[in-house]
DNA sequence: GCAGTCCTCGACACCCTGTTGACTCGTTCG
DNA sequence: CGAACGAGTCAACAGGGTGTCGAGGACTGC
């Protein structure tokens, strides 16, 4: 449907641009696709499908973006930068206490994600396939380990946690666990945990991993 | 090539079935995919790669296997009851003490597993694209919560561990963090936990968060 | 020596990806 | 003003994958 953009100025009063433009395809491109991605997973999206929905010809999509992928790529883009920046937040910011602290990062990944859930789905599956989607998530993945590895360190050193297994490993391994059962939830495959209850049932966990016998709060 | 097979006598002396037989092709269609599967993802992998292994032509195949899912399908049938009596077994010999019970159940999901890498990797993979791949994991996770769950319960009821989260609730979120654990470290992408170390890392999470404060052993 | 079953594959119909080359249409500049 | 240019567009093509169909070939039992 390019008919409805005919009316609207692109500067001042009166009908002007009969031909939408380039941004204003790229852009009917990204939201098709994440309109497609909340209906059915990324491998049942044709290149034709993101093409006709933002009403080009699929080689016009080809002019706009090199593949189906660097499309998701594309928006995986903005994700990131929110979840990055949520990730400081919560990290970055005087926690009230040791429980309130881990339980804002938590949080911080869990609504995140939630709010993109196609995308995050779509993300998770389209890790088997492409090595750039792969790799963005490797990133985004060992920033948040890096993060819970110093504020496990931290903890260490002011005596509020137990030494034990290597920190990055513990770091590793619960956030791992985050995202599959975050994953989980979100998409609704196989057995999981209710969403009303995941944030409190990691946190659990995360906090019985970190500070062994002494759990505070 | 397919000539190598002339010269073996099928019941005695004498060379004897110039044209291997059913079962043989099928054989060699699973053993070409499991070759296949070590080298490369299974996306990468076609249906004619599969039947000119197997030295037949692509509709041959289509005789012995209705696709490559089926395929993968066929192969992981065997690692799922591999998993499953190694499962019983670990969680139904008795345990000479909590923690020891414990590193047997890990340890016989790590070991499994891992002796079927390749497939491992296929596995989580093909998990994205077919429904029946999909179930069958949900099936086996299903398997393993339920039997942590169980020993869960049975720990808190004995009095060994504290109440606290709902044990299933526990038990989904920590075979979330294994499975998604030991992928990681068997398909070698993004951030992992060593191999040597892996089984020690996950049974401490799985400790802490089971026994909570009164950590046994 | 005929019928039936198992097995095999050439040829086909489709679907999807990514590329090419010609074409349109505003803009810019001599 | 008109030639030249660049952004945008798409029909047509090339190539590779999947799954099916129908015409056989080769043993098996009768």
């Amino acid at each position: 449907m390019p008919a409805a953009a005919d009316e609207l100025p692109s500067t001042g009063r009166g009908r002007r641009p009969p031909r939408p433009s380039g941004d204003d395809r790229e852009l009917a491109i990204l939201t098709t696709a994440e309109r497609l991605l909340a209906e059915r997973p990324l491998g049942a999206i044709s290149v034709d499908d993101l093409a006709r929905g933002a009403g080009i010809s699929r080689p016009t999509f080809y002019f706009y973006f090199s593949s189906k992928d660097a499309v998701l790529l594309s928006l995986l883009d903005r994700v990131v930068e929110e979840a990055d920046t949520a990730m400081r937040e919560a990290f970055g910011s005087p926690a009230t206490g040791a429980r309130d602290g881990w339980a804002r990062a938590i949080g911080a990944y869990y609504d995140t994600f939630r709010a993109h859930r196609p995308l995050t789905v779509a993300w998770a599956q389209a890790r088997s396939t492409s090595d750039e989607v792969r790799g963005l998530w490797s990133a985004v993945f060992e920033r948040w380990v890096q993060q819970s590895t110093a504020a496990i360190d931290a903890e260490r050193a002011r005596g509020a946690a137990p030494a034990g297994l290597p920190a990055r490993d513990l770091a590793v391994a619960l956030t791992s666990m985050n995202e599959r059962v975050l994953y989980a939830t979100f998409s609704g495959d196989g057995p999981a945990v209710a969403e009303a209850d995941v944030v409190e049932v990691l946190l659990g966990i995360w906090l019985s991993a970190v500070y062994g016998a002494a759990i505070p709060d």
